[in-house]
DNA sequence: GTAACTGCAAAATATTTGCATCCTT
DNA sequence: AAGGATGCAAATATTTTGCAGTTAC
């Protein structure tokens, strides 16, 4: 088991710990975007924190792992998809939906930024696009009320 | 003289205190967006963090400042123009750039966010567009060597 | 065998809370 | 006068750094 987030390990020439895989394992699991504390409770209580932030800045490093801000609290970490991702090329257009009532963060990958003229001398490198709402599945058990 | 800056607050239902002002005077002296760090740097060593912690939450909660969510580093805050921000309407669509070169950031006031089509059942409430790139000046510095 | 990774302790930073005092209204 | 705001001390929380021991290759 744990094929895939070997596999990802490889790709990304990580050495394969049992850290690395542990947390992979969880981001592979769920679909939402994880913050540090997500990630640190996931693992229990046999979790080095230092580990986790060691091992979230080289899955950013390396192209697993994406980062998407938050304005109220802590960014959250979500798996590069398509595997395309690499240390140099990092690049990623879809929008991130944060449900207000869940709180969970999740990645629109069907939703591509739309692109915008910036004004003359500025150049684009990249953007992030994030919608605060509230998730289908919110919505769906509030309509049930 | 800060009259500008005791108008916003009387506007906002605050009380006039020499804190209040000088923040919100840093901001008015300032076209960029400001984070924890520069407010602080810029009130000088007489100033209490805390007081700092609190105005800015204040500020926002009263709808004269609104956040900028940042992935690398901490949250931004700048001003919201057009007066129309207040506790319950709190609302912005322009889009935020910031420079990877100088890592200043600004509103682009003049750019409005694109609108989406949302998957079904999602429910829109606020969005944040932030691009990433080189800001004018820092191109145009760039272009001369 | 060697370089990379982990995990612990500790340092450095950042943020929040409590409370007595001061200030605005 | 009264409630709100400040500023200090201290508590919490977060993130980084150093280093010795361990592990993947």
């Amino acid at each position: 088991m744990h094929t895939e987030s070997r596999h990802i390990l490889k790709n990304h020439d990580l050495r394969l710990t049992e850290a690395r895989e542990r947390i992979l394992d969880l981001f592979l699991h769920e679909e939402r975007a994880l913050s540090h504390a997500d990630i640190e409770a996931g693992l229990g209580a046999d979790a080095d924190r230092v580990t986790v932030y060691r091992t979230l800045r080289t899955f950013a490093d390396k192209g697993i792992l994406h980062t998407i801000p938050d304005e109220q609290d802590n960014i959250r970490y979500a798996l590069c998809h398509h595997g395309s991702c690499g240390p140099e090329n990092h690049r990623h257009n879809h929008i991130h939906f944060k449900c207000g009532q869940c709180g969970q963060t999740q990645c629109l990958e069907g939703l591509v930024i739309p692109s915008v003229v910036l004004p003359a001398g500025f150049i684009f490198l990249e953007a992030n696009y994030i919608i605060q709402g509230i998730c289908d599945r919110c919505a769906a058990n509030a309509a049930q009320n």
